[in-house]
DNA sequence: ATAATTAAGGACAAATATATCCTTAATTAT
DNA sequence: ATAATTAAGGATATATTTGTCCTTAATTAT
């Protein structure tokens, strides 16, 4: 559904946000083997997140890295997919018509115009905190369970 | 939501289902005219649902080009995403893990579980004749109003 | 001050998706 | 049979996405 930039961008905000705080920052090599992404390529998706707007801090030097305000949880995961230009995915027409509307609607739309709100409801109204709170279900999870690696020693 | 292949595809197989039958076959350039998608890439698409599947037919030669029968018309418009290979998206996991299951759910799947059955049936349960039966109704669309171009003469 | 650590960012590489062009094969009309 | 028409398919081009590497800047610890 989404690109690769925006599925590493909602797993490394969630990681982030729930195993950081001012004072404990995570770096880049935690992040991204933590959900199991690119390390250089998931710096990028970070960047476009602490630049162009304030979703997550950052701070270089020794102790560093990344982490969320309490403020910046209580945003919505929808703001992820308006940072990465991804909400069109679910807002756009199902057949690539420039406009999905009740003015113009294409074939799929008398079906489709019942999912979309439940879709963007799925990321306005559900705040990074509150996937926070879900996450204390240990059998929720963030990567994927071929991904992890028993490393002895 | 889908690449443009996905929807290039579904519009002409809507429109060929719409103004084709056996005797009256419609030609790639009017397809790809009609519903706004480039002409060979196009044929291509529309190659790959005459020949590894049989959705589509198609004639070469004079009064050739693509029709279906009325047993096609009968195809769920998921059998469209099947054969491009574009089911995944409605069905793999939101933030891109392997599996979307309740069995190693990410935090967005308790909501998403929800909506999926929805997208699914939204295809499945869904024929491309039924879809014509809606296109009766003149106010639907295949094609974007700013690509209608008025030719005088 | 110096060295170490970490994110920022530029440059580049690889993979994939999209698009075009041209030749070939099939079919039909004459 | 020949010519005309149309889809099939190969080759290639362009754009976008994804991924890597290296240098720079910022910060901290010593
Ligand atoms: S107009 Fe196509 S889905 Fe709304
Ligand atoms: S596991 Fe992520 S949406 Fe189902």
């Amino acid at each position: 559904m989404f690109s690769k930039s925006t599925e590493y961008a909602l797993r490394a905000v969630l990681y982030i946000a729930k195993y950081s705080s001012a004072d404990k920052k995570i770096g880049i090599e935690t992040v991204s083997t933590a959900v199991g992404s690119p390390k250089s390529f998931t710096a990028k998706v970070l960047q476009k997140l602490t630049k162009n707007n304030c979703l997550i801090n950052s701070v270089s030097g020794p102790n560093g890295g990344f982490f969320l305000t309490e403020e910046a949880k209580k945003t919505s995961m929808l703001r992820i997919l308006e940072i990465l230009e991804e909400e069109h995915v679910i807002t756009k027409c199902v057949l690539g018509l420039q406009e999905c509307s009740d003015v113009n609607p294409c074939p799929m739309h008398n079906r489709y115009k019942l999912i979309k709100p439940l879709l963007i409801d799925m990321f306005e109204n559900k705040s990074i905190q509150d996937v926070l709170n879900e996450l204390t279900d240990s059998s929720i999870t963030l990567i994927d369970v071929q991904d992890i690696r028993i490393t002895h020693k």
